[in-house]
DNA sequence: CTGAAAGCGCTTACAG
DNA sequence: CTGAAAGCGCTTACAG
């Protein structure tokens, strides 16, 4: 690998001008550019990121963390994040803590090392690490409320998410729709409960739920709970798009029809659901904008544009396809 | 952040007896070990691993490089990755290279930049870019044959796997099978399709293939295809087992039920196969030891104790599910 | 405009 | 055993 060193000497100048040339930081004699230009281009030179940052205090590199990588919604939102970064020359790099805060916080530590010029990230608890909480990088949280500790929170209005779902099983004519309730440490969980609770008890509905993890096994484990608890429920709601799998094969087993015995309310919007058979009734959260929103933050904040837009709270979108069915239509 | 200077201060010693301290690369006087422990202790300090990989040509990273982070098969093998990574005390940096060449470089370039101690890549193309050939860092192929440019290639036995799918589904007594051919442009792919029209050749049957990209929205397009131009299919081979739901919902639109009309198997292993409904019979890759040998790789290499395994062809297997089934079972 | 020097946070020969 | 110094690959005040 060619260093800057190697360049200078090849175009007779000092690894200062070589340097000038690559950043525009000053002014440099046309002749020595161009020599500067010949010997890189001879030499194949790229600076080294890590080692620049090391004093300017950017790598142009946005971290990624989530808890897992098998979650296709967090991966889906980390493609469109990379989208972004990339367009502003940025790179984004993933990592998966792996629900586990040891780990968590050693990629946090190593984030920091490189310079990294944010971290976007789906915590895994609420009672935030040191490290979180030490961490000199502008840091964008994708599922807590906000706080000062934070640069932005970005995620969907998942109290809305919480009741339009709920709704719209009600209107669908199901008066035992139960939830599979996410993990209560997410602020997201707790806001799509409150939702159906809410919805629950202004139509006078029991609310009934059964605690869940975002994991395919759990989603069987659940299911299977959720229809010896409530035998009679006819409607549930998923805790994610990608459990819905889970839920299929164990209503599948057992001979009940989706949706003529039971209906389903898919949560996330991932391609996946779409290819479900039959097809997904989700709440779409706006994938594409959580992620460039977030990648656009951190990305404003290098440039020294303070986006002051600290809590991010983006809209839902009921998508109605085949596991839902209204009442209308069911009498028609 | 607490720097090694800060530590040094407070233990009233040298930044050099700190870092000796921290590594073990010489002997201290005890007492100020015992200082110098406890100003660790008090600062909360961490070495910055990457200014240390600056000197030190290590910063226990290993690099992972996907064509596209939507790819569940090669996210289950970054689990195993990162398992094995993190029982070594290394960490795994994941990576989307998006099919893109250019990204590609500039993450391999990035991982050189950061001294990570490997890369394992599944890499887009067999003309490599200058930038895989020219990088320092032992390299693991996922996808690829044997070549002296690689640290060791890492696969399942590909022409296997084409092999034993093609005969279960004659077996099952399929006269025509279909193979939805992956990328010719990874190893993977060709061998693949060399098992599958070996077996076809032996058996006397006239082998037929669509073109297919691994995505799910391909699946869909080249199950349209695959059935307009052989409608008289009898058996499909999944370019991947994450197309399958693809094929499902195509199939199941046009009425045609699986195993009954047309029988699927599909390829990969991932924990999705057996979730599918009905559940998909495939060629199971060994997962999780391709992630933990690739990364093993890369450790030993550090550590020195050189593997000596360049190829490393795993042994696949046939997992048989619902959606295929035996002459003898139909018969039955 | 441009080079020598100092510095980013660490490590390790080199002396002592 | 231990500190001052040099170095990893780059950048930028500082002089000129």
């Amino acid at each position: 690998m060619a260093q800057i060193g190697d360049v200078a000497k090849l175009a007779g100048v000092s690894s200062a001008t070589v340097s000038r040339v690559i950043n525009g930081s000053a002014k440099v004699n046309e002749e020595k550019v161009k020599r500067v230009m010949e010997a890189i281009e001879v030499t194949g030179f790229k600076p080294n990121e890590i080692a620049r940052s090391l004093y300017k205090k950017s790598s142009r590199i946005i971290g990624y963390i989530v808890p897992s990588i098998l979650n296709i919604f967090l991966n889906e939102i980390g493609r469109a994040i990379e989208d972004e970064a990339f367009q502003n020359g940025y790179k984004m790099i993933l990592c998966n803590s792996d629900e586990n805060p040891k780990k968590e916080a050693a990629y946090i530590q190593m984030l920091t090392a490189m310079n990294a010029d944010g971290i976007i990230i789906t915590a895994n608890n609420d009672n935030l690490d040191e490290e979180i909480r030490n961490c000199p990088l502008p840091i964008v949280v994708l599922d807590k409320e906000a706080s000062s500790r934070y640069t932005a929170v970005v995620q969907s209005d998942n109290y809305s998410g919480g009741r339009i779902s709920t709704e719209h099983l009600l209107e669908c004519g199901c008066r035992h729709p139960v939830l599979m309730r996410g993990p209560q440490k997410y602020s997201s969980g707790r806001q799509r409960f409150l939702g159906y609770v809410d919805v629950c008890n202004e139509h006078g509905i029991q609310p009934l739920f059964i605690d869940s993890q975002f994991s395919s096994n759990d989603g069987l484990r659940c299911t299977q709970e959720l229809l010896e608890r409530f035998p009679y429920a006819d409607g549930i709601l998923a805790v994610n798009d990608m459990t819905v799998l889970s839920i299929y094969k164990v209503l599948s087993a057992r001979g009940r029809r989706v949706p003529e015995d039971i209906m389903i309310v898919g949560y996330d919007g991932v391609e996946l659901g779409g290819l479900m058979n039959p097809a997904l009734t989700t709440v779409m959260q706006p994938i594409e904008e959580i992620g460039r929103l977030s990648a656009k933050i951190i990305i404003d904040q290098v440039e020294d544009k303070n986006p002051d837009c600290r809590e991010n709270i983006l809209p839902v979108q009921l998508k109605v396809r085949q596991t839902t069915r209204s009442q209308a239509g069911n009498e028609a």
